[in-house]
DNA sequence: TAGTGGTCTAGACCACCTC
DNA sequence: AGGTGGTCTAGACCACTAA
């Protein structure tokens, strides 16, 4: 059997709020992330069977399954039958593996200097309207922004949104899109995209500050809510030299 | 409330296998899932509650909630408290939004032609050794391939891996390297992944048929095992007129 | 063979939404 | 007020792994 068993002090198992609005299952798996990320409990290290941690916080089986079923869906932890349960050896548990959808929306966005180049409501056209998942003569909003770094440009936005009371253009300039939206209750549980190259357009190297023709790295998003109705609909055009998409896929 | 409740038919509900190895939750599972894919349960459609459903199946509460919960992280079902349970609405429902991480893998070898164009050992750097994980002085795998359709170059790949003795040179002509990993019991957890772009080398642009200095899609993935260890770390570039990398993130 | 996680049951109480 | 899903309990039996 590889990895070690540390005994945890019983402080760890007390003090769960059986009052508030946090279920215990909740409350557990936070406590066991906290230790796996502060090091206490480190790579490899094998964890006491289910039963018996559950005894130690005063918790049924099932519910204690459950809290460690959280971190081994985000990674955290592994259980092997006849084995055991241990801390996922490797890199990937430091690295946050799972940054929320928002969060890796909302990076992208959470720029220092923004520049709105376009914003307008627009009668979309068929594609457009049938992508959104609209009616042709319903507007929507279409915006168009800059975003760069110290004076060096990063990448060109362009947005297409139905809820567009719920986004100003002067509050653009200084927050992020998705902030905005999440801040204003649209829930975005599922992004697809699209990533490739081309050569940049004449415009594209003008605002990017890059010769014509050079590589640009292209992402083509559509974003759905809760119920799976479309919510935004977006192109980024990135200068490959100040950026790189980064993702994680997970087999469940 | 929004969602048209059908009646399903009792055949629906009949027919579990309690003796096989598929749990139960699972079967259920596979059950919606088709009917959801066949078009039997249309976007919007509410279903009944979990216990009636449930009583339906002859399964207790819990079983039939986990087998929804699994459509649930899947994006194919939405549930509300107070409300029920309905079928998402939108297009990722068809666009089998879950590609397995294997799948997803797999898909890109899957070639048409593959060129082996280089198959050695090699003494990793102390870096690459760092990033696999290996003491300097074991050997890792080294091979470059050239990925093509209808002598139409597609991709150049290149990739560095431990479980060398599994991998034949010849194999790797005919078949993707993932499903021959996988079929030797390697499993594959996690994928983190960078995606950038850039202008062709020479021998890119040699090898892929395009002008030196062209917008090449670039592709760095690191492939852990179960356990959070590398198994694989590979570079892919592609030509971006005739690929595009495509991936879905989910919020939990 | 002993210990582990994987599955399943039959109930209970609660929070939330709709009418 | 009634119905929905969300949580939690206390057991049971089984499959798998390791010694």
């Amino acid at each position: 059997m590889t990895g070690i068993e540390r005994p945890l002090p019983d402080e760890v198992f007390s003090g769960l709020d059986r009052e508030g609005p946090v279920p215990l299952y909740a409350q557990v798996a936070e406590r066991f992330e906290a230790l796996i990320a502060d090091g206490t409990l480190p790579s490899g290290t094998r964890l006491e069977n289910e039963i018996a941690m559950g005894e130690r916080f005063g918790l049924s089986r099932p519910t204690m399954r459950r809290a460690i079923q959280v971190l081994v869906d985000k990674g955290l932890l592994v259980r092997r039958r006849g084995v055991g349960t241990q801390i996922v050896h490797g890199s990937i548990t430091r690295r946050a593996e799972l940054s929320s959808l928002y969060d890796d929306l909302a990076q992208e966005q959470r720029s220092p200097t923004t520049e709105v180049l376009l914003y307008e409501m627009l009668e979309p056209t068929a594609e457009l309207a049938q992508r959104l998942g609209v009616e042709l003569d319903k507007p929507v909003l279409h915006i168009k922004r800059l975003r760069a770094a110290d004076d060096a440009p990063i990448a060109l936005m362009e947005n297409h949104l139905l809820e567009a009371p719920l986004v100003q253009r002067e509050e653009l300039e200084h927050r992020g899109l998705y902030e905005m939206l999440r801040e204003r209750g649209t829930t975005m549980r599922v992004a697809r995209q699209f990533v490739s190259a081309r050569a940049a357009t004449k415009d594209e190297a003008r605002l990017l500050d890059v010769p014509a023709g050079s590589p640009i790295l292209t992402l083509e998003r559509t974003v759905y809510d809760q119920s799976g109705r479309v919510v935004e609909i977006g192109h980024t055009h990135y200068r490959p030299d100040r950026y790189t998409i980064e993702f994680t896929l997970v087999e469940k």
